[in-house]
DNA sequence: GCATATTTGTCCGTATGTATA
DNA sequence: CTATACATACGGACAAATATG
């Protein structure tokens, strides 16, 4: 049976590029994965995506690395590839490094240039926009850029590059369990107060409000996770 | 030209393994790179590579993709991949990641689980009976050790995972400038030291001391650099 | 539990494009 | 500018592992 995400690949050939067709064609699995396409647990056989895309194997297998490098992908020997499911425990963890790299993101706040508070603010004003318009899906996208652009008050490219990783990461969790309205609803205004103090300067108050804002969206995604469990 | 590494690389064939052969490639590659017997700005062609170690180029380019995700070969298109020389900027950004991540781990020390702080001690007790004998290259070691250990505290894999190869990057930098006795030597006491104030449970002084150690291993390593640069 | 079909892991030869002496 | 060396990408081959009936 030829699934639909694999036309919705195909139709989306892109034109010539400068850089290599590898990383091309990691970049329009991502894209699936990402909006959700591609569901976690999905296998991704070698040959069909070949044929989809018309690039070699080799080429394809070259992109699968890529991915599994950013963790979207699990690679199992002599099996294929897969998108990745995150376990209970990996979502732990994912919140624990999160506390870790965005906490410190609010500290580092006074001495974060002024572009980066602006690139919070905006990511605020998206989600509200999005919300008004009921474009569920978009406040996601707008939550997920405001928890980046507090971690990237720290000013450093490696943070920068773990914490995209692990919002990558925090999207497979959201398509896990669907109802984007109700998840991400109540975080709108928790992300405006949480800007709004870090506006007025207040970081021990807003360090705060971000670990108990981290508390509960992860409690709320565990218990999620244990009931899904069970089906 | 046939190198020297090249050879050791040909003659440290391991016995058949269960993973992936580019897995096994990648580390021997590592090893060799760790070493420091593969030197940063080195340039790795495929072929030779190939012959030597006795796989297809496809193994081997995905062996390179594997360490270029750890850091250790920067792929540059339609070039090659060379071992990754460390830039002056990359290594203040190492140091705030560095900073992060293991005082995180101080402040975990309570929560940590007995192995975790003895895995700690034991790098002490490594780095020092180095130092008796004269091992200077194993001081070393032992004091990447001793802080892989420190921010083991956190008891996230993925903390796990990010120091491993901060550290890894560290040993490239090392190797970049030479003379272990001199870098390594002075660092032994200040282990030992924050080790004690943590057994002891004072914190605060730990974390203090393990910022000041971060900020002078910095400050000396970049002042290096700056007169490396001027050859 | 077995035989078969499918898919992956690995290798090779080759054509094309790109960078550098 | 030409020549050479090398990287990129393709497609086919075969063994080994896995999934399927």
């Amino acid at each position: 049976m030829r699934e639909r995400w694999l036309d919705e690949l195909a139709a989306a050939r892109p034109g010539l590029d400068r850089s290599s067709t590898a990383a091309r064609v990691a970049g329009l699995l991502r894209e699936q994965i990402t909006d959700g396409r591609l569901v976690p647990g999905a296998r991704l056989p070698e040959e069909d995506l070949c044929r989809a895309v018309k690039v070699s194997r080799n080429t394809m297998r070259e992109a699968f690395r890529m991915l599994a490098q950013e963790r979207l992908l699990v690679h199992e020997f002599n099996r294929g590839v897969f998108v990745r499911r995150v376990t209970a425990d990996a979502l732990a963890d994912l919140y624990r490094v999160r506390r870790i790299l965005e906490c410190e993101g609010v500290r580092c706040a006074p001495d974060a240039p002024p572009e980066a508070l602006a690139r919070l603010e905006a990511a605020v004003l998206d989600g509200e926009r999005a919300a008004g318009a009921g474009r569920w899906a978009d406040v996601g996208t707008a939550d997920i850029r405001f928890h980046q652009a507090l971690a990237a008050l720290v000013g450093s490219p490696r943070v920068d590059e773990m914490i995209r990783h692990l919002l990558a990461e925090m999207r497979l969790v959201f398509h896990e369990m669907g109802s984007p309205r109700e998840f991400h609803e109540p975080y709108l205004a928790r992300n405006r107060r949480l800007h709004d103090l870090m506006a007025r300067g207040d970081l021990a108050a807003a360090e705060r409000e971000l670990r108990s804002y981290l508390d509960d969206a992860e409690a709320q995604l565990t218990k999620a996770y244990r009931e899904n469990e069970r089906l």
